[in-house]
DNA sequence: ACTTAAACTATAATGATTATAAATATAAAA
DNA sequence: TTTTATATTTATAATCATTATAGTTTAAGT
């Protein structure tokens, strides 16, 4: 944990930004519930229990400059709110979702199954590809065995 | 045109909706501007065009009833704007979004890039896959080829 | 024509996000 | 250390997209 601050630390010092205390206390919840699609009211309640002062406002640039520097994804699955992933430790961006139309739940996959479908890109449209956003929708699981009773 | 109207037409019929006036001057709009990303206020500006007297939350309306019954994709870059597009008749859902981080564009792709990558999804995390979303971030061909001037 | 439900417009309300102003903290220069 | 300049913050207002509501109109079925 403190590993991964420090790291993140450099990371803004290197861009000449400050890890503020309010900045510091952002990613500490961040790095708390990691993997967890906070969105920015969430990340804001939580931030408030530690640092109570904190406003809304500055969790917003926080998640803002974290995203522009790539230390958390804003990733975005249509239903009208952002939401924020710290990163892990120099991964690669091969993480989707599967958002399950039954239930709503979210899970996150690892694989890299695009590395060949990138180049495809690349060599038939000239697209440089940088990033990528995958999600698939459909029934999970639980949904299709029966074995939940969840419903949005 | 008129054919593709007809169709619409039956297909709402036979969920029990019907074809009015500000639907089909919506559906109109999107069959003339097809593949054109439009917002819902692109669309309600357009739509007011042809038929003055319509509301925007009926634009919304139709959009959300047409999304529901799969006639338009709703889609999303992460603007804060939902995109509508009426599908091509019949068409499966093969097309993927190259957006460019320098010049902002858009381009469509068609191309079914995600056919094993589905079956691997479902093979491996029993995720049975009814639609996804694909969309590639970098650079497009002009923006690297140095041949645009157009800026965000 | 009469009844009922669906659909409509206009507008208010909401929720997420961004912008602004004033205050505070931090770093740099003298 | 004081001064000055710059960043960052809080609090709050504003904005933008979208959704909900109230009252009205339209159309279908009887």
């Amino acid at each position: 944990m403190e590993h991964r601050i420090d790291q993140i630390k450099k990371q803004l010092h290197a861009q000449s930004y400050k890890l503020t205390p309010q900045r510091e206390a952002t990613v500490r919840v961040l790095l708390e519930r990691e993997e967890d699609h906070l969105s920015a009211e969430d990340i804001y309640l939580l931030v408030k229990e530690k640092a109570p002062e904190i406003g809304l406002a500055t969790v917003y640039r926080t998640l803002e400059l974290l995203s522009e520097l790539k230390i958390v994804d804003k990733i975005n699955f249509g239903d009208g709110v952002s939401r924020y992933d710290l990163r892990k430790e120099g991964a690669e961006h091969f993480h989707h979702h599967l958002v399950c139309i039954e239930c709503g739940s979210v899970e996150e996959i690892e694989n890299d199954l695009l590395g060949d479908v990138e180049k495809i890109v690349e060599r038939d449209w000239g697209f440089q590809v940088k990033d990528h956003r995958l999600t698939f929708h459909g029934i999970c699981r639980k949904c299709h065995d029966g074995t939940t009773t969840l419903k949005k």
